[in-house]
DNA sequence: TTCTTTTTTGTAATCGATTACACGCTTGGC
DNA sequence: GCCAAGCGTGTAATCGATTACAAAAAAGAA
């Protein structure tokens, strides 16, 4: 079933049948529907893969991410894949699995199916990967890496005013103790989150004591884990901002399990807002980070690069909303520790 | 940076330099390494598509679920990938949305892509999209529908038993009325689930009440407003079997809103085992549906058609385990009820 | 009608790999 | 020394599309 059983059945050749397919309106209305015809009859669809052969384009764009079953990347896999399909590209998702080798692994799948494009939005990232990349000319969009050039743009996330306003709200509403816990220092993203954190205290001169910073895994048992610890302390944290939501959900936890209540004894911030969000009890007031947007921004920042005639590599913003719900409440005047 | 300027380096030809690349064992070992350092030098990476149009294969499967968000999928996908990668296959995930136009254009990109088979894990499925890809002899993979026919295998839950056993330990902790929440009876799963529940209780002999089947849409709101239905009986039943774990997680919310207590007052049991379902308030008694199996065996049907010498279909058996946490517990023998 | 111009269609090269077939060089048997 | 067999390598066809260029057909001008 290719063009030429095509051209036979409609008794032309196979440049008029691509032609018609291709709309180069160098067919007589009257030829195009015998074609049309013929492509009915056989139900025949072209093979994208000659095509690309000849074109040098695969129309296809890779996109990189750590681990599909973290609740944070479905969604912005989904928005990469709607706008993608919405232009006739095709996406080729792989997990790095938060494993730098695996990234090596991604990386040569994706020069090997000849994708158009990558989008790589986790940190496992070396320069001797990136060059591989950069050789093949290859337009690349990070998250919140490197710098901008040629045709490597760049999605950055404002950290510092999301957590900035979280903290202010945290602040405004009496509390002196703020206490954070971080994703896996071993990810870039979690670092960049956290010190965002501690630029953001020690901007408003918040004496910040080094004990009330702790490490969780961004996952719901790490959450819970580092919210024990911070509540062993003698003078645990009123208030907790957590790296993401998963994490959140762990304190949370943590919390109601040693008999105090949220947000009346702890108040707790959360980062993402991912769906579950609105239903943890209580909801959890949390920084948002549209990975709708992320996704989309990703596929245009790549669509743009190699369709577009700007050849240069963009810088892109993503901001963060601050998601007011229950988790979060003035400080009691009178703590109920000791 | 192609096989001919690899060649050319070599000072070989290009049937050498691919005859070296696919081990035909017909190279002598000089010239071989004299390829291999070409190769090294300059980078070189065989052209998938260009390989694809010879041999007619494109290593590539499709995968069709109905929504990467839902939390049944994401790991379904991860386990599909992973078996996939490992053995030389790429993944096209594609989202129907629940939608069975989409479902057609999924359909369609599936093959113009030429993938050598397609697993659909979803139920938007019509016989005329299904004689689509049979008249092109397309291996394909379904979850729970359809017969098995020569390329066409199938992986068959076993919901009664999963369901049957979940029924038994409510029955065995003395409950007498017990209600079901089911999914989107749009949804073929659902469906199906929910005649399993309704074959089973009728197996049981146990009077049930037809309003105490209601209709959720597998999601949380969905559940919670389900469930609030429940409460709002004269009697309202005991314990609850829902048709997915976010349903579930509904349930509880809904429960405890009225300020009653699970499982003291009502056992509530999920199905599938999402990974929250540790996690929530109390832990969920859930029904465990494997979808790392679920992946990896759809994968397997796949590669098994196209690679094997048994080219006939299979009829794959996947099981679920019952999983025991804190939301069920025995019936009060004094409903607090009036 | 006849010739020119323009539009439509066809022929064949091309993309980057694989592979059937042919050719040349060793090697060994006689 | 000659020929057959066998191994290693090269030449060229092929996969299914696109497209430069050539050719044919239609339209317009005279």
């Amino acid at each position: 079933m290719n063009i030429k059983e095509v051209a036979n059945r409609a008794r032309l050749s196979t440049a008029t049948v691509s032609r018609t397919i291709n709309q180069s309106g160098l067919v007589r209305p009257r030829t195009a529907e015998k074609v049309r015809r013929a492509i009915q009859e056989l139900g025949y669809y072209p093979n994208t893969q000659a095509r690309a052969l000849v074109s040098g384009r695969s129309q296809m764009f890779g996109l990189i991410i750590s681990d599909i079953v973290n609740p944070f990347f479905p969604e912005l896999v989904k928005s990469f894949e709607f706008a993608a399909i919405h232009r006739g590209y095709e996406v080729i998702v792989a997990n790095t699995d938060y494993n730098s080798e695996r990234m090596g692994g991604c990386v040569r799948r994706m020069i090997e199916r000849k994708v158009d494009g990558v989008a790589i939005m986790t940190s496992e990232i070396d320069s001797h990967l990136l060059s591989e990349l950069a050789h093949r000319r290859l337009p690349i969009v990070f998250l919140d890496v490197g710098k901008v050039k040629p045709l490597i743009s760049n999605i950055r996330v404002d950290y510092s005013k999301g957590i900035g306003e979280a903290v202010q709200h945290i602040v405004s509403l009496g509390h002196k103790r703020i206490g954070f816990i971080s994703g896996p220092l071993t990810l870039k993203s979690a670092r960049t989150r956290r010190s965002a954190f501690l630029k953001c205290i020690s901007a408003r001169g918040i004496g910040q004591r080094r004990q009330s910073v702790v490490e969780g895994n961004h996952k719901i048992d790490g959450g819970e884990l580092a919210m024990t610890q911070l509540l062993s302390l003698r003078e645990p944290p009123t208030a907790v901002l957590t790296s993401n939501d998963l994490t959140a959900i762990g304190a949370l936890r943590a919390i109601t399990r040693t008999g105090l209540r949220v947000p009346e004894d702890i108040s707790v911030v959360g980062f993402d807002d991912i769906e579950l969000s609105r239903f943890t009890q209580p909801p959890l007031t949390t920084i948002r980070l549209s990975r709708d947007e992320l996704g989309r921004k990703a596929f245009d920042a790549l669509y743009e690069t190699v369709e577009g005639q700007a050849r240069a590599g963009h810088e892109i913003k993503v901001g963060t909303v601050l998601v007011l719900r229950e988790s979060t409440a003035p400080a009691k005047s009178k703590p109920r520790f000791r």
